[in-house]
DNA sequence: ACGAGCGCCTGTCGGC
DNA sequence: TGCCGACAGGCGCTCG
């Protein structure tokens, strides 16, 4: 499910509440139930059970795709990955197939982190810049500018839409809002960073900044069976629209493969130039 | 520096 | 109906 969105609209539900459940900031760990262990990152399980338990979580916060607990002491890392999801509830409930980490609350509530793909991850830490430290800037920061994406970009002889992905060059994007920000911008996945233009690169930071602030105000997209509630999918211009019209041009949307992810384009208005 | 290939996992869907 | 491959919102690793 996750990109900057999807994680920026659960890290608000968690601390204001929505459909998530009750918000958690202000509640105190009183236990820590860890279903498969190689949800854990770091530390080892037992210190993670030991050190977590009267802790208690000060605020909720996001960085590109991580969710960030702040504790009185360490920083709560969840990385939802590919299918990730996070509820709260009541203790008594039935768990659910799939959870892979439960934290209880001193008032009965709990914390479940539910993952079909076990590919989600969860670091403890002191100081949460030994996770974060290699991110690249977040998008949609106020000093995030095009002058520095199109500086950024002129670092770079690579395809477009793999550097994207890189969270070191930029953090937050996914599979989904690349591919509508390149057409939003009529940019080939293909081209070659250090060749776009500084109107190009613009084009480029205005369209990222645009299709990440659409699917926060649309609480993400929910796509499949993973979690619902976002309407951003119904917005979708070119992303698993293949053979449908592009909403620029009407002519069909391809679907190609660029560094191994599918890749959806509008080959009349994202042409690629001769070289 | 970069890209391809693969591993990690489970679930869904379309084709035969 | 059942089986089988392709594919899925991510990312880290090796190897050339």
């Amino acid at each position: 499910m996750p990109e900057l969105p999807e994680v920026e609209t659960i890290a608000r539900a968690l601390r204001e509440g929505g459909h998530t459940g009750p918000p958690i900031v202000g509640r105190t760990i009183r236990a820590a139930d860890l279903l498969w262990a190689r949800t854990l990152a770091d530390p080892l399980p037992d210190e993670f059970i030991r050190r977590l338990p009267g802790q208690r979580i000060e605020s909720v916060g996001r960085r590109a795709k991580y969710l960030c607990m702040a504790l009185n002491q360490d920083t709560l890392l969840l990385h939802l990955r590919m299918s990730g999801d996070v509820r709260v509830e009541a203790q008594e409930l039935a768990r659910q197939p799939h959870d892979r980490l439960i934290l209880e609350f001193e008032n009965g509530l709990r914390l479940a982190f539910n993952d079909a793909r076990k590919f989600g991850r969860v670091w403890l830490t002191a100081d949460p810049q030994t996770v974060l430290g290699g991110l690249g800037p977040e998008p949609l920061d106020e000093g995030f500018t095009a002058e520095e994406l199109y500086a950024r970009l002129q670092n770079h002889h690579r395809r477009l839409k793999p550097l994207l992905l890189d969270q070191t060059f930029l953090a937050g994007l996914g599979n989904i809002y690349t591919d509508e920000a390149l057409h939003t911008a009529r940019l080939h996945p293909l081209r070659m960073a250090d060749s776009l233009t500084l109107d190009e690169a613009g084009a480029l930071w205005g369209a990222i900044r645009a299709v990440l602030n659409e699917g926060i105000r649309r609480n993400g997209a929910s796509i499949d069976w993973v979690y619902r509630g976002g309407e951003f999918q119904n917005t979708f211009r070119v992303y698993q629209r293949t053979g449908q019209a592009c909403p620029q041009c009407g002519t069909p949307v391809e679907r190609l493969v660029v560094g191994q992810r599918g890749t959806h384009i509008c080959p009349r208005c994202q042409a690629l130039p001769e070289k």
